[in-house]
DNA sequence: TGACAACTACGATTGATGTCGTAGAAGCAC
DNA sequence: GTGCTTCTACGACATCAATCGTAGTTGTCA
């Protein structure tokens, strides 16, 4: 069994550039620069940031070829995970409730998401 | 009608002292500064951050006395919308149903808030 | 082969954040 | 009034995030 060790929040840059890779898989320092139309920045930035994520463990790289792949350690589902439970703890004192009511007024939800929402919802309060 | 400029977001230590403020109104440094618990730090600490929070405009300050009384400029509701729309777009792609759902998977909520949430849900379902 | 393009490594820089120490003013207690 | 306590103001500092430029290496192609 890997041994899971703790891995640090992504900073917002990083978390950008992670998002790009959860949705197209592993790419080149170029593919993953050139997927940012938000926040034009140079190459080179792109480059420092995904090598200082390299060192903390956030990504993993294959340098088999010259242009090294980049691939995320973590799912987005887990990354996201412990990023909102940090959130809700700043935000809201440890209350998801609370953001849900937050985030739900944005109302920004397809019909199917609410459904799915609700499905969750019975699910928890029938489990007693 | 007040201007309503935009306020920037508050950093971390910013966001603890704003939500004592809101739990208990207006307080002055000392006051703020012995309800932290949690991540003991010194006392200049605390004046320095509200402070910069008072150049910022996130809080304002009553200075009649000479221990002055800070208070929040926006109201917790206000502030917390605001940083959960943030945090659904960096996080989520602005998806807050996303968000939702793994903030209800937390499972920390009363079954009280969950019928809120469930209210909340008919209405937005409804409101086609 | 020689020149150009693309890539990585790395240092420098800027600005924000959080932390604290010290100075000086203001209040209090005797 | 003298001295102790408590307050604010302010500068110094370390750390970190983000940005970029430059150097050096590797690949490509005419």
């Amino acid at each position: 069994m890997p041994a899971k060790l703790k891995l640090p929040r992504p900073t917002e840059a990083e978390l950008e550039l992670l998002r790009v890779l959860w949705e197209r898989g592993p790419l080149t320092v170029r593919d993953i620069h050139e997927a940012l139309e938000e926040n034009p920045t140079g190459y080179t930035t792109t480059l420092k940031i995904l090598q200082k994520m390299t060192d903390k463990g956030l990504v993993r790289r294959d340098e088999t070829n010259r242009s090294h792949v980049y691939e995320p350690v973590a799912k987005a589902g887990d990354t996201q995970r412990q990023l909102v439970r940090e959130f809700v703890q700043r935000a809201f004192g440890g209350s998801p409730a609370q953001l849900v009511l937050h985030a739900l007024s944005e109302k920004k939800a397809t019909p199917a998401e609410l459904a799915e929402i609700r499905l969750l919802l019975d699910a928890l309060e029938s489990r007693k």
